[in-house]
DNA sequence: TATAGGCATACGACTCGGCATAC
DNA sequence: CTATGCCGAGTCGTATGCCT
């Protein structure tokens, strides 16, 4: 925020007020003699503008044991900070309803002062409610605005004079617009190379070589050292600076809505702005000139001025990677899931040497530009549940971008509270906070499924379990032990829910609900324009939805609520076992279950009689609570856990009549297993849920082991991954990732938490740990044998190989010993 | 810069008993 | 005879990454 962006003119008229359409896009606050404006930068009739907004204040509540106080309140005054005006307001806080005076501040910064002097100075204060919600969530969440939006406005010419680069003027008032269109966000991508030869990334030394933009319109990889017959998308610049002052050039004609990196927060942009002021190049692609405005140490945020920088990096890693089925989170691997498309190896160190030779550099910048075209094409997808998400939870797609499930759901329910005129509960005191993180509730059942192999499995899972259960049973904190007329009670001893008044978090969640079945029903008839938003929007719903019963269990917040929390998960637990009870007593046979799901076989009986007791069970459910069928599957593996024959939960995998894997918790789905083991265990898997003989499944087996023997496998596929979850200096033991953490650390390269390692575990040492090797210190072949047959091969077939009777330890000590007596 | 709990598994650190060896 | 060290088996705690 700067606060000398608008300078007064002398000259005063009576201006007329115009009126129009408006797309609202980012949204920022500014100051001038001491009062605050909104900027709302948006469009008019396709043309960038920005509105100034003087008539929203900043605000907080202050309850007060003697309301005659509330004259003193309104006469603070602090330097340049003060009370512009008060109002008394009745408002609930959970179940208690008080009355509030709203105190209004000119400015922002005011909030903080002024509220440490109606803590000091005020006798009958008692409590301050809702002053840490920031200004511009406040705005947006007060009037249920969101971005991308459409917007009747009327304006007027600006009083001020402004250095905008845009038209500016003065926004008189503002209604969200009856009639919505889909308004598609112009979108640019960018990625940047830098001659980085070294592990540490410097921008003080090594120049920026390549910058590639993605667009609509523009697909083009700039660098500044020529070379003959570059490919007709490579632009040449004279300098590193002409070169930076070049895209900041085009960043400002492409006019686009949106940018878009990958992990452009933490490298990208924050390295354009660095080398930018290293190297004296102008780049100020705000629309008030600013630059790059980078915040944050270790977790760096990106800003550009009127342009909404979004990270896909960032949203990826905090939202959607529990829904991504993907080993590492690398633009490589996320295009691999999501887009089908492979992206191409780069050998950086021949890029350099083509660098450095003045050679062709065609395929380096084939290279880059990929990136940011890899880029576009993920933001293609993403991008809307980012502004859908942003439009559900009132914030700017900016922050949607960079918040974690509990500021959606925190931000969702603020949005909400004025239909039922409530406030958030205030936040946790210390002794509380430290109380609540040491308390923990029972989960979910999981059923003690029984090892073996299983035909004809029929699936079913109920739809939303918890948030439904929060629906039916009125589960909230202000209905949780409330004395009341009607009431029902939570297995959980001494807790009860009051039925008398519908809860908030159920109303909020019955809402979400419908909105998602309506959008469902319609996403059928759409045309694929319309597909993509829908789609967007009940994935906004469903995450919104689903993480706010993890709310109640989440200490950092107002809503928290022990008794809620462990009488949802109970309530669960009641209703599963309960129908694997009934479907027992029908006669069919339960093979098994995991928090929501029932997986069943017919022994002998009919699919329709299995359908009838299932629609009966439908029947019989509480309110909004529905059992649904998942899907049938022709065979089935579970196995028992490791050196008992009990079975093992959460590891299973099943085939469905058109012969598609679905295959739960088994290394090969695992991120630290090697490639070997893996492929090896799906194969076997393959083979047996397709009822392969054995003879065919022993025979495979036979001939990997003999391969490993023979060093036949590549080292690529022994190589062993996992996560460095803290510094190398925190860890209690020496395991196998640590040694090989540094090991990476002795070659000078990054060590830091959240690197994946990689390591190959080769023949020299007792310890594994010892053995470590990185994949680069390795020759082929180099790799322990022994190692890879007994710890990451046979554990990873045995148990599935004994479901069918194969005794696959037997099996490879054989191989072995037989190897051994052609070798003598 | 934390939505929750439930679960399987690997591996290092440690303990303990058996044994060989040195003194 | 005791002291020492090595080895394997068994147990425990730490760590990771999955499932819903």
């Amino acid at each position: 925020m700067k606060a000398q962006t608008l300078k007064e003119t002398a000259y005063s008229q009576k201006k007329p007020t115009m009126k129009s359409k408006f797309i609202l896009l980012d949204l920022d606050y500014t100051e001038f003699n001491n009062r605050v404006y909104l900027e709302l930068t948006g469009r008019i009739n396709g043309k960038k503008t920005v509105l100034l907004y003087d008539k929203f204040l900043p605000y907080f509540y202050v309850e007060l044991s003697d309301e005659s106080d509330a004259d003193r309140i309104k006469q603070i005054k602090e330097g340049d900070f003060y009370v512009v005006s008060t109002e008394w307001l009745e408002k609930t806080i959970i179940s208690e309803e008080k009355k509030l005076l709203r105190v209004y501040l000119n400015t922002p910064r005011a909030v903080k002062p002024i509220k440490s002097i109606i803590r000091k100075e005020i006798k009958s204060f008692v409590q301050i409610y809702e002053a840490n919600i920031v200004f511009i969530k406040r705005f947006l969440v007060d009037n249920s605005f969101s971005m991308f939006s459409q917007y009747d406005i009327e304006y007027e010419k600006s009083e001020m004079e402004s250095n905008y680069t845009q038209p500016c003027f003065f926004l008189k008032s503002i209604i969200l617009s009856k009639e919505q269109q889909a308004y598609s966000p112009k979108v640019l991508s960018i990625d940047i190379e830098t001659l980085s030869e070294g592990e540490e990334i410097n921008p003080e030394k090594e120049p920026i070589i390549f910058v590639s933009l993605y667009s609509q319109s523009l697909q083009k990889a700039f660098t500044y050292q020529k070379y003959e017959n570059p490919e007709n998308f490579v632009e040449f610049c004279q300098s590193e600076k002409a070169m930076l002052e070049r895209i900041c050039e085009c960043i400002k004609e492409q006019d686009a809505d949106i940018i878009t990196g990958y992990f452009s927060d933490g490298f990208d942009l924050p390295y354009i702005s660095k080398r930018a002021r290293i190297i004296n190049a102008s780049f100020q692609p705000g629309y008030d000139n600013s630059g790059i405005r980078v915040t944050g140490s270790s977790f760096k945020v990106a800003k550009i001025k009127g342009i909404t920088h979004l990270d896909i990096y960032r949203f990826i890693r905090g939202i959607m990677n529990a829904s991504i089925d993907s080993d590492s989170l690398s633009l490589a691997a996320v295009s691999r899931v999501l887009l089908g498309e492979e992206k191409h190896e780069a050998d950086f160190d021949s890029f350099f040497k083509a660098w450095k030779n003045q050679e062709s550099l065609n395929r380096f910048a084939a290279y880059n530009l990929q990136d940011s075209r890899l880029c576009y094409l993920l933001s293609e997808k993403i991008v809307p549940s980012i502004i859908e998400l942003g439009k559900l939870s009132s914030l700017p797609a900016f922050q949607a971008c960079r918040s974690s499930f509990s500021m959606l759901v925190e931000s969702h329910l603020l949005k909400r509270e004025k239909e039922f005129s409530m406030l958030s509960p205030p936040l946790p005191e210390e002794s509380e906070l430290r109380k609540r993180q040491r308390t923990s509730f029972e989960g979910a059942f999981v059923y003690q499924p029984s090892p073996g192999f299983y035909e004809s499995l029929y699936v079913f899972d109920f739809r939303s379990l918890y948030p439904t259960i929060i629906v039916s049973h009125n589960i909230s904190p202000e209905t949780v032990n409330r004395s009341s007329k009607k009431k029902i009670d939570s297995p959980v001893e001494g807790v009860w829910f009051s039925q008398d008044k519908e809860g908030f978090i159920p109303y909020v969640l019955k809402d979400l609900i419908d909105a998602r079945a309506e959008i469902k029903r319609k996403i059928a008839s759409a045309d694929d324009r319309e597909k993509t938003i829908l789609n967007a929007r009940q994935y906004a719903l469903k995450t919104v939805a689903n993480a706010t019963w993890g709310f109640f269990a989440y200490p950092l917040t107002g809503w928290y609520s022990y008794d809620c929390a462990r009488s949802i998960t109970a309530f669960g637990r009641h209703y599963i076992t309960t129908i694997i009870d009934k479907l027992k007593k029908a006669g069919f046979s339960v093979i098994y279950s995991d928090t929501d799901s029932i997986f069943v076989c017919l022994d002998g009986k009919e699919e329709k009689s299995l359908m009838q007791e299932i629609d009966k069970i439908n029947t019989e459910l509480p309110g909004i609570m529905e059992l649904n069928f998942e899907g049938k599957f022709s065979t089935g593996i579970f196995v028992s856990t490791k050196g008992t024959m009990t079975g093992a939960k959460k590891r299973y995998a099943l085939m469905s009549q058109d012969g598609a894997i679905s295959v739960k918790g088994f290394e090969t789905i695992r991120r630290n297993w090697s490639e070997i083991g893996k492929e090896v265990q799906m194969k076997v898997l393959e083979m047996i849920l397709s009822k392969k003989p054995n003879n065919e499944v022993e025979s495979y087996i036979k001939d990997v082991v003999v391969k490993i023997r023979a060093k036949k496998i590549e080292n690529r596929k022994m190589i062993i991954t996992t996560q460095l979850k803290k510094p190398i200096s925190e860890y209690e033991s020496r395991a196998p990732h640590v040694a090989a953490a540094e090991r990476l650390r002795e070659a000078g390269k990054r060590a830091a938490p959240g690197t994946i390692i990689s390591y190959i575990v080769c023949s020299e040492g007792k310890k594994i740990a010892d053995k470590v090797r990185l994949p680069e210190e390795c020759e082929q072949g180099d790799y322990d044998t022994d190692y890879y047959i007994n710890n990451q091969i046979l554990p990873s077939i045995e148990k599935i190989a004994d479901v069918v009777g194969i005794n696959a330890k037997e099996l490879i000590t054989k191989i072995t010993q037989s190897s051994l007596d052609k070798f003598f």
